[in-house]
DNA sequence: TTCCAGGGATATA
DNA sequence: TATATCCATGGA
């Protein structure tokens, strides 16, 4: 383990960076969080000013984390003085992780037509039954370990009906060159995405956004829906999708993420009011 | 208890 | 091509 810091500005927060829904390894711990990523575990205290993280491999969460990129840049060139402006101003923190790529399919497959509480167990109990032991905690799996699990293991732990997904595409991915997918265009990548079993169109574009760093992509889920629910009535959300990326170009990504962290998080502060 | 969740496959027209 | 229905599960 090593420790290191990060500096904590108004463009990286790592509450926002985590709880934005793009990722579901994390846990809440005193001060800061637990994070794991791939075989690695980082832990992350907040100081005040910057923070204090200890992990096992320093280089691969500063590449992780995407702390090179000008978020306040991309920032300032969206502002529309509108809900945008709104929902960068209350994600103005998150950063788009640099997830592993298997990491990412397996997850946004589990989180089809599910709550992300009950995908971050699913996850869970996939790392803890096939992962390697780390001692406080386990890998994500080896593709040969997914493969090798069997659609029933993946019903057993709460897959639901997702569990078929898994299996097949566990075993798909064994023949995947990814150096190969990484090398194909946006659209190309897509397609070669959606030809799997239990892959649509959204769960396509979250891999691309957080597997892939494809920016040109926007996840359209039921809290994107409603977001554009006025302004684009009854519209598919693939069609959706396709509209929102001739809009915002090359900075989709990072609009879809900021507008989805505001929708669903607001809605639970509001809940949280009345109860109050 | 019912509704809903970071949807997709399938059947039908 | 477009729409309707079904799918497992558990948090709220």
């Amino acid at each position: 383990m090593t420790s290191f810091e990060l500096d904590k500005t108004p463009c990286f927060d790592i509450t926002a960076t985590l709880e934005c829904g793009q990722v579901f390894r994390f846990s809440p711990v005193e001060g800061g969080y637990i994070l794991h990523a791939l075989s690695h575990v980082a832990k992350i205290i907040d100081r005040g000013d910057r923070y204090e993280v200890s992990a096992d491999d320093e280089e691969f969460f500063k590449a992780y984390f995407d702390l090179e990129r000008d978020y306040a840049a991309i920032q300032s060139e969206l502002e529309d003085g509108g809900t945008l402006s709104e929902a960068i101003a209350f994600g103005r923190g998150i950063h788009i992780l640099k997830q592993d790529p298997i990491e990412a399919i397996f997850s946004f497959i589990v989180s089809q037509n599910n709550h992300i509480p009950r995908i971050k167990g699913i996850i869970e109990r996939m790392c803890d039954a096939l992962g390697e032991d780390r001692g406080d905690y386990h890998a994500f799996p080896s593709l040969e370990a997914l493969a090798g699990a069997g659609e029933e293991f993946y019903a057993s732990i709460g897959a639901g009906y997702r569990a078929a997904y898994l299996d097949r595409v566990a075993k798909a991915m064994l023949d995947i060159k990814l150096d190969e997918w990484r090398a194909l265009d946006t659209e190309s990548l897509r397609r070669q995405l959606m030809a799997m079993h239990g892959i649509g169109r959204k769960v396509a574009d979250c891999i691309l956004l957080f597997g892939f760093d494809r920016f040109d992509v926007f996840p359209v889920d039921t809290w994107i829906k409603k977001v554009f629910a006025d302004a684009y009535p009854d519209m598919p959300a693939d069609k959706m999708s396709t509209l929102l990326v001739q809009k915002y170009g090359k900075y989709s990504g990072f609009v879809q993420q900021w507008l989805f962290y505001f929708k669903r998080t607001k809605k639970t502060m509001d809940k949280s009011n009345i109860l109050s």
